[in-house]
DNA sequence: ATCGCCACCGTTTTT
DNA sequence: CGGTGGCGAT
């Protein structure tokens, strides 16, 4: 047999992949057999390709596909990869299994959740149901009232997972990453404590608490842990650097016992820490597996020479790195271009007519993407794109079930597959005549002490107004009752839910029930019920814009940076590149202004041929006023002639590139957070060390107890116990 | 006391 | 879009 191809041989298949199609360091990580292999791997220097030709390998060498677990970031990244797979392998490889940590760790629980304790029936909640929590509790705790200013409950629920994410006590995270909260830091505790309580009370999980049992599955129940480790003899994690420690954790479990796994990252792309991603898995993770071998990606195959260079120059100015200069042997000579609008209007404008040009020349517009920071950024665009009649697809805003008709239809399911879910039995009741808040809850109070809290309802004591809505939901549940085809319960459903929609949505409900028979669709495609609600919660659809015909057609994509990662176009717009928007303007110092460097970083690296960058030279602020700002200082420390400045006709400007007064910020900008650096280093310098007095203005007085770790100090306070502070975050000053 | 409706505001990033 | 506060109706 060639030494450079291998031939697998399957139940169905044969397949032959030839490595002579990878490089060198590829070929290395391909072809380990045992043991444990760090990749660090640059932007487009093909990742998924290597992950792919190794699953090829292992099955090659008789691994049996059941026996491979490939833990990926995205659910989309899985299929991706195993489509590719696919490609090479053909049905084989859909007996790997691959998912995300979440719906790996779903689907363990439901199988092995006996051992903790609890059955099969737990429903899980996403984002906005967590945020629905936060909005019954404050009632009842009586936090709301307009004299009370609380934070937004999007805020809470970072703070409130971000204990587990980061691994620290929730008293800590406020202090370290919203000082601005510290007054409200009882209240928090206290709504902490009432989440716990109803998620245990209801039956539901969050997504952290999928990760957290299913470290507790494999750290605490060796029975568990043992038919688990079993299952899987090779553990494969791409994008390792978005991990964080509890996922960091579950892999180290995992492949305890035979240390056949390989991870894959790129410490440059860590863009996920405020979910509490730590790169420092990456430097770790060979004191965890002492016989790692390490390999490093560098050759580029994505981008052109020009792009590359300009990328390079983005992550030399990094504080802290791991020195990775990427090459590529891809020719081309176009250099990025940077174009400063007016204002947003001219921006947007500038975008369209340039899409305009690349079709002209033979792009096809699914090989061009918009990128930027926060989803509202690109509505100047979006109206833009949408009057010049280009179809577009927005990622990363919000998803076909965050929508309100959609919430509504799959709260009915979710109390099929789960009657003790008092958040959706809310949303259910609140579409009844005189019925509001207080009565929901009443009503919910009282289904709750029932066996089938479905079939009590009928037995519900209400008023004469309403009984007849009452009635009539009490009919949808027990017909539901023994019903399991997901096809047929939508059917029940719907038959219930029309009148209110049409009633809810007069104005537009056409347009809304188009959306609703494409979920009907998806739900028809289930087997079971179960497994719709999970993975419409795991892994839920985009809203697909379709054209006037109603068939699909070529989209762009405009899309947040983050959910772009692990993409590429042929040509990338990086719009709002204005100081005070990228860095975002609530981005603080030390690791988040590197953070949002990154990012810059990861959405210029999308790019294969083209490469745009604009800004524009006036926003709207908060308060509803115009302020000139200049360009984000991340492009101005970019070193001259590495991009073309492009005029507002969009003709190239005859000056150079160099930069005017004018991209300079002129009023309101603070320049502190350019020296801020200096700062920090003198404090770290300070006399911290043990048994020097301190105070803080929240801990209050305390005595440093062990000399400074890092940027980490530990301090015991006499009101609050030991803490550890970060240099960075802490306003510490030394007591005489 | 509770509900229904209208007008206004403010948006990081997400599995 | 989804909250939130105000106000009239029940």
């Amino acid at each position: 047999m060639n030494n450079d191809t291998f031939t697998t041989t399957g139940d169905s298949m044969t397949a032959t992949v030839n490595l002579d199609e990878l490089n060198k360091p590829q070929r290395k990580a391909v072809t380990t057999m045992d043991g444990s292999l760090l990749v660090i791997a640059g932007a487009g220097s093909g990742k998924t390709r290597t992950l792919v030709y190794r699953v090829a390998y292992l099955l090659e060498q008789g691994v049996s596909p059941e026996k491979i677990l490939l833990l990926t970031f995205t659910r989309k990244s899985s299929q991706e990869m195993l489509w590719r797979a696919g490609q090479l392998l053909n049905e084989t490889c859909r007996r790997v299994a691959g998912g995300t940590f979440h719906g790996i760790a779903n689907m363990l629980l439901r199988r092995y959740g006996h051992y903790l304790g609890f059955g099969s029936s737990f429903t899980i909640l996403d984002r906005s149901d967590a945020e629905g929590i936060m909005n019954l509790l404050k009632g009842s705790l009586g936090l709301s009232g307009k004299d009370r200013q609380f934070p937004t409950k999007r805020v809470l629920v970072n703070i409130l997972s971000g204990t587990v994410n980061k691994s620290i006590d929730l008293d800590d995270l406020i202090y370290q990453s919203y000082p601005h909260l510290a007054e409200h830091i009882d209240d928090i505790i206290n709504l902490d404590k009432h989440y716990k309580e109803f998620k245990f009370n209801n039956g539901v999980m969050d997504y952290d608490d999928l990760l957290v049992n299913w470290k507790r599955l494999l750290d605490e129940v060796p029975d568990a842990r043992a038919e688990i480790a079993a299952r899987y003899s090779h553990i494969m994690v791409d994008e390792y650097q978005d991990t964080n420690l509890i996922q960091a954790d579950i892999v180290r479990l995992l492949a305890h016992e035979h240390e056949n796994v390989m991870v894959v990252g790129d410490d440059s792309q860590s863009i996920y820490s405020f979910r509490g991603a730590d790169f420092y898995n990456i430097m770790r993770f060979p004191k965890v597996f002492p016989d790692t071998r390490i390999i490093k990606l560098e050759e580029n195959y994505r981008s052109s020479q020009p792009i590359l260079s300009l990328t390079n120059d983005i992550i030399r100015n990094a504080s802290e790195k791991y020195t990775k200069t990427l090459f590529t042997n891809i020719e081309g000579d176009r250099k990025p271009y940077l174009f400063a609008g007016r204002d947003e209007r001219e921006e947007a404008l500038f975008v369209t007519k340039k899409i305009a040009e690349l079709r002209s020349k033979g792009l096809e517009l699914n090989t061009i993407a918009v990128l930027f920071r926060s989803g509202f950024h690109s509505y100047k665009l979006e109206m833009e794109l949408n009057s010049s009649g280009v179809e577009f697809e927005k990622r990363g805003g919000m998803k076909l079930m965050e929508s309100a008709h959609n919430k509504d239809l799959i709260a009915f399911l979710r109390l099929r597959v789960n009657p003790f879910d008092t958040l959706s039995w809310n949303r259910v009741l609140l579409h009844l005549d005189k019925v509001g808040p207080k009565t929901a809850r009443k009503i919910t109070d009282f289904i709750a002490e029932a066996e089938n809290p479905g079939l009590a309802l009928s037995e519900y004591p209400c008023g004469k107004t309403w009984e007849a809505g009452i009635t009539r939901l009490a009919r949808l549940f027990k017909d539901m009752d023994g019903e399991t085809k997901p096809g047929v319960l939508y059917e029940h459903v719907w038959n219930y839910y029309q009148p209110l929609f049409e009633k809810i949505y007069r104005d537009d409900f056409p347009k809304r029930q188009k959306e609703l028979d494409e979920m009907q669709t998806i739900v028809a495609g289930y087997d079971d019920l179960q497994s719709f609600v999970d993975e419409v919660i795991l892994d839920p659809p985009e809203v697909i814009a379709r054209d006037r015909s109603g068939g699909d057609t070529e989209r762009m994509i405009l899309s947040t940076i983050h959910s772009s990662k692990g993409l590429e176009w042929d040509a990338v717009f990086v719009m709002g590149l204005a100081d005070g928007r990228f860095p975002s303007s609530s981005a603080g110092l030390g690791e988040q202004w590197e953070e949002e460097r990154r990012l810059l970083y990861v959405a210029a690296t999308r790019a294969k041929k083209y490469l745009y960058l604009s800004y524009p030279r006036v926003i709207m602020t908060m308060d509803r006023q115009f302020k000139r700002v200049g360009m984000s200082p991340f492009l101005s420390e970019l070193r001259a002639g590495l991009f073309e400045r492009l005029d507002s006709d969009g003709k190239r400007d005859t000056t150079p590139s160099f930069l005017t007064a004018q991209d300079f910020p002129t009023e309101g900008t603070d320049f502190t957070k350019h020296t801020r650096k200096a700062q920090k280093i003198n404090l770290e310098s300070d006399e911290l060390q043990a048994g020097v007095s301190v105070t803080h203005p929240f801990f209050g007085e305390g005595v440093v107890v062990s000399d400074q770790q890092g940027r980490s100090l530990t301090v015991q306070f006499y009101r609050h116990g030991l803490k550890t502070l970060h240099l960075d975050y802490a306003k510490i000053s030394i007591l005489q």
